[in-house]
RNA sequence: GGAGGGGUUCCCGAGUGGUCAAAGGGAACAGACUGUAAAUCUGUCGACGGACGUCUUCGGAGGUUCAAAUCCUCCCCCCUCCA
């Protein structure tokens, strides 16, 4: 994507692609990012051990400014997450242990190197533990506290919402956006960083930031909102039933991180295709007006795309070749999104579908099929099991099981394999070890 | 410190002694329809070798009762108002 003669501004290209919501100074800062060697950051709470895919508009926003030779900081909340932030919450965190948040820290870290390249300086990887951890309480009011109007603050639709509710405020959670501000002072006074970018509910949190550092340095930093990503029916981008989609492999495997973006509907392709990846944006256009099986090549586009920026492309190729050999394959056009890497030839083999081994003995007594689908994890009790199997949406190397205790034998083995299949999309592969 | 309100199954939320494994909604799951989409319709939705039955669950611990989510005692947590 850095090929071409008129190459955006990052500014147009973050505009174009739908990262922007709001920004302040829209001048100065379209000066700042022009002039080259800008330096931005996002804060990512350590709340869980992984980041998910709520977290790729940041994510995705400093790689789009990386590219463009600016230098961005991924800093991980390690001080603030002792806090909890109360912006778009309408409770209280529950409080995190110090070695929870570290082992959170490490976790999330270890993400960011994916999508930044921390090489030489040309990102920059910070915990805000390390300046925050050893803040003094009334030097720290003293200097920062008396900069801030309670008066203002609670005019802030962050605390606002919280302080009509019947859930309260509580004081601990009433001092984050101090030490969210004291984090951009500190990270203008050691990086020269101007720009703070956060979700749109973190507004008031990085305008205090601007006015903290205005009143006690008299310089301009700026501040820009990502919109909140929702898919065309209205509900939140990113949460499935089993919860975020991770982007850690334990916790999100790239087969169900794949299909996760191939479920993506038909509205929203284009639209991720431009948050999401980096294909041209010229390219992306077209995907537009597809419909039918044409929409659906461009979802394996995005997927692959997708799985192969936060997994590698190995896994991204495993993933679309197990995607493949369960929902069948077709070739993909040369001149659709010319740009992706994806292999376009139709695939045949599997290979990463969840599968575990069961001992040829043991199958020789016969399981009840409902045991199978409780020990491969594809049903959570026996009761799952039978009701699913009583639905109908069980089969065995797709011959439905009609019978919830139908005794599965050798006799069920198709080329020495189980292949377990629950609903339409969920399967599990048995092989059998003599 | 005082007064009041509240903690129910994944979430919201009804339920004030048996008819409660607990209304209703949402989410989820399965089926039909499809394009591995959405919408819609139907069914399911604590566990247990399926109905009957048994066991576990309504903030925690005890108690009353043939019977407790519901009554009593103590404790924990949250909120509101007053100080």
């Amino acid at each position: 994507m850095l090929r071409g003669e008129k190459r955006m501004n990052v500014l147009d290209e973050l505009k174009t692609r739908g990262f922007i919501e709001n920004t302040t100074h829209d001048k100065e800062l379209e000066d700042y990012l022009n002039n080259g060697n800008a330096t931005m950051y996002v804060g990512f709470d350590p709340t869980a051990s992984s980041l998910h895919v709520g977290h790729l508009i940041p994510i995705m926003s400093l790689a789009h400014m990386q590219r463009h030779g600016h230098r961005p900081i991924a800093l991980v909340g390690g001080g603030t997450a002792r806090i909890g932030d109360p912006s778009g919450r309408s409770e209280l965190r529950q409080m995190m242990t110090y070695e929870t948040i570290e082992g959170n820290v490490a976790g999330i870290k270890k993400q960011l190197s994916h999508f930044l390249d921390f090489t030489g300086g040309k990102a920059i990887l910070a915990n805000n533990a390390d300046w925050l951890a050893k803040l003094e309480y009334i030097p720290f009011l003293r200097e920062i506290g008396r900069h801030f109007s309670v008066n203002r603050m609670i005019k802030f639709e962050s605390y606002k919402q919280r302080l009509h509710s019947d859930e309260g405020l509580n004081f601990i959670e009433f001092n984050y956006m101090l030490l969210q501000s004291y984090d951009f002072l500190n990270l203008f006074d050691t990086y020269s960083c101007r720009l703070q970018m956060g979700g749109s509910d973190q507004w008031g949190n990085i305008v205090a930031g601007i006015e903290l550092t205005r009143k006690m340095r008299q310089e301009t930093v700026f501040g820009m909102t990502f919109p909140l990503i929702t898919k065309s029916d209205g509900s939140k981008m990113g949460k499935t039933a089993k919860g975020a989609v991770w982007l850690d492999p334990e916790k999100t495997s790239p087969y169900e991180y794949f299909q996760f973006w191939v479920n993506t509907q038909d509205g929203d392709v284009a639209k991720f295709m431009k948050l999401f990846t980096f294909l041209p944006l010229d390219e992306i256009v077209t995907v537009e007006t597809f419909q039918d099986a044409d929409i659906n090549l461009a979802k394996t586009i995005l997927a692959y795309e997708a799985t192969k920026l936060a997994h590698g492309e190995v896994e991204a190729k495993k993933a679309l070749a197990a995607a493949a050999s369960m929902f069948g394959s077709r070739e993909i056009p040369a001149t659709l999104l010319p740009a992706s890497t994806i292999p376009r030839k139709a695939l045949q083999t599997s290979t990463s579908v969840p599968s575990s081994s069961l001992d040829a003995a043991e199958l020789a007594q016969g399981i009840p099929a409902f045991k199978l689908f409780v020990s491969t994890g594809l049903c959570t009790s026996g009761g799952e099991a039978k009701r699913l199997i009583k639905q109908g949406g069980a089969s065995i190397n797709d011959t439905k099981i009609t019978q919830f205790d139908q005794m599965i034998t050798a006799g069920n083995m198709d080329d020495g394999t189980l292949l377990l299949k629950a609903g339409k999309k969920r399967f599990h592969k048995i092989t059998i070890t003599q």
